[in-house]
RNA sequence: CGGGGUGUAGCUCAGCCCGGUUAGAGUGCUACGUUCGGGACGUAGAGGCCGAUGGUUCGAAUCCAUUCACCCCGACCA
């Protein structure tokens, strides 16, 4: 093998870097912190874009666009908001250049803006600001809204997928008449990211609700889905926000009751982006390369011809063509990848380290016999296959393939998550990664002390499961129920 | 912003300590032939301002200074 994997033993981070290059899924632009989405890796957000838009637009929500400027002024009218988010804006001063004979072109310094705007580092500001001039009496709501865009957010270190300076993502923008109908959404889009996730990421998740200090900037709650990935790190996969009527006050969003009352409309924003390629590469892939699960699969079955010669390809097409023709009424993605230029254990090679779930070889000793040779990409095993019928039985091994890549990761986080009852304890198994569940007192102090000593951080509190009261690991004081704690990306 | 590293062929890198013909390898690329059930082989070829600038020197990829870019580890964050 030509293209050297490293080991995910010998070097987690450096694994992952090396695949997302390596499988073309992306790579470093010449700008710093920011990335090209090559093709493949493209073709997977697309996948998620469809699945979730889908999923939006079954649950009331209608596409909008806004734009990527925002006057500077928008963003210092939510207080928290600012605080969270002023140290990574990309400002916007000037409007022009001109040509100058030593640089090229300059700056025109005649050109400044009156006033500066900056790059979205996320919409509700200028949401916020339009919904106000929307909104008017209680038969506009609620208004249920969804944008796809890209945001920036000027971060120090970058790494492919998981935090980049510009990245791609939704962002749903809410308006609601009462706080019930909020906090109702908010939930919902949480299931909605739970359903998604396991679904169709293969990815098991944690429901839960941020602490303070991890709170979205000018949220009232923050609701999360956490992951685990195989090195035992936490990722959060998604997050829903309750805004209360924080936004609509800095805005004045009111809206006429039937009662013809005027009160603050009610928020939510939830969010998703392209760090859920990354999340699924952490969960699923191995030292033989990507693994992807079939539902976001761009091919989910390649087909690799056996052939000597002209003749042989167009006999081994006709041979095949009857399952790839059942394959595609089934809506199951097919590439018959005929191209005589590559030989096939070089195709075999590439398709494995692409990711592609399921590998059908068919070769002369296959047409004498009937069959073709499947391999899964999961579990990497090959098996004979009687062509009869084949489309069915791969239609089946998709979902088998589907369903395995979920168990293993639900296994895994399982075996990586556990409860610890002291701090001593606590700072042991920290080290050995995965998840701790422990008792905390609910203040920001010892959580902060926690972070300071351990690096980790409180995951979420979780919605479900165990919810039965105790003391802090760390100060004994009471605890309402045990609290997610991980290292996290 | 601190610490570390790297810039030489499309890609991965050697050469640099110890300056000296025409700067190398593997891989990829092009052509032809043999091959084709796990990244084939042979033959012939194309491909480089050695990151940039300035010094030292008869002579610089190599020594010195400056500078730029990117990567990795931390602090900050989705």
């Amino acid at each position: 093998m030509s293209e050297q994997l490293t080991k995910r033993a010998d070097d987690y981070a450096k694994w992952y870097n090396d695949l997302v290059l390596k499988a073309d899924m992306a790579e470093h632009s010449e700008v710093r912190g920011c990335m090209v989405i090559k093709p493949h890796g493209y073709a997977i957000w697309e996948k998620m874009q469809r699945a979730l838009d889908d999923m939006f637009k079954a649950t009331g929500h209608v596409n909008a666009y806004f734009p990527l400027f925002i006057p500077k002024s928008y963003l210092a009218k939510e207080a928290s908001h600012v605080e969270g988010f002023a140290k990574e804006c990309a400002v916007v001063t000037h409007y022009r250049l001109k040509s100058d004979p030593v640089h090229g072109v300059v700056v025109d310094p005649e050109a400044k803006l009156e006033e500066e705007l900056i790059i979205r580092p996320t919409s509700e500001t200028i949401i916020w600001n339009t919904y106000r001039g929307w909104i008017k009496s209680y038969r506009d709501l609620p208004l249920l809204i969804n944008q796809w865009a890209n945001v920036v957010r000027w971060e120090m270190r970058t790494r492919l997928f998981l935090r980049t300076a510009e990245f791609l993502w939704q962002e749903g923008h809410t308006a609601h008449a009462t706080k019930e109908e909020a906090v109702e959404e908010t939930m919902r889009m949480l299931d909605v990211y739970t359903r998604f996730a396991e679904e169709w990421l293969a990815i098991p998740v944690i429901k839960g609700v941020k602490s303070a200090s991890e709170r979205f900037a000018g949220a009232e709650d923050t609701y999360c889905i956490e992951a685990m990935m195989q090195d035992g790190k936490a990722l959060q996969a998604g997050t829903s926000h309750f805004l209360g009527q924080n936004f609509a006050k800095a805005f004045d969003v009111m809206f006429t009751t039937k009662e013809n009352k005027q009160e603050l409309v009610w928020a939510t924003s939830w969010g998703v982006s392209t760090r859920l390629v990354g999340a699924l590469i952490m969960t699923h892939s191995d030292d033989h390369g990507l693994v992807l699960p079939p539902k976001l699969a761009p091919v989910q079955v390649v087909i690799v011809p056996i052939a000597k010669n002209g003749e042989q390809l167009t006999a081994i097409g006709e041979y095949i063509e009857p399952t790839i023709t059942a394959l595609r009424v089934k809506g199951i993605t097919v590439k018959f990848d005929n191209d005589d230029q590559k030989k096939p254990g070089w195709k075999f090679a590439e398709y494995e380290f692409k990711g592609y779930p399921v590998r059908i070889a068919v070769g002369p000793r296959d047409m004498e016999n009937g069959t073709v040779e499947v391999a899964r990409r999961d579990t990497l095993e090959k098996q004979v296959m009687q062509v009869t019928d084949l489309a069915d039985k791969v239609e089946h091994l998709l979902t088998a393939i589907q369903d395995n890549l979920y168990q293993k990761a639900l296994a895994m986080r399982e075996n990586m998550t556990r409860a610890v009852n002291s701090y001593e304890e606590f700072k042991v198994e920290i080290e050995k990664g995965g998840f701790l569940m422990a008792h905390w007192d609910g203040t920001a102090e010892t959580e902060e002390r926690v972070k300071q000593e351990t690096k980790a951080t409180i995951r979420c509190i979780p919605l479900e499961g165990d919810r039965v009261p105790g003391t802090c690991m760390v100060t004994g004081k009471p605890s309402t129920q045990r609290v997610l704690f991980a290292r996290a990306y």
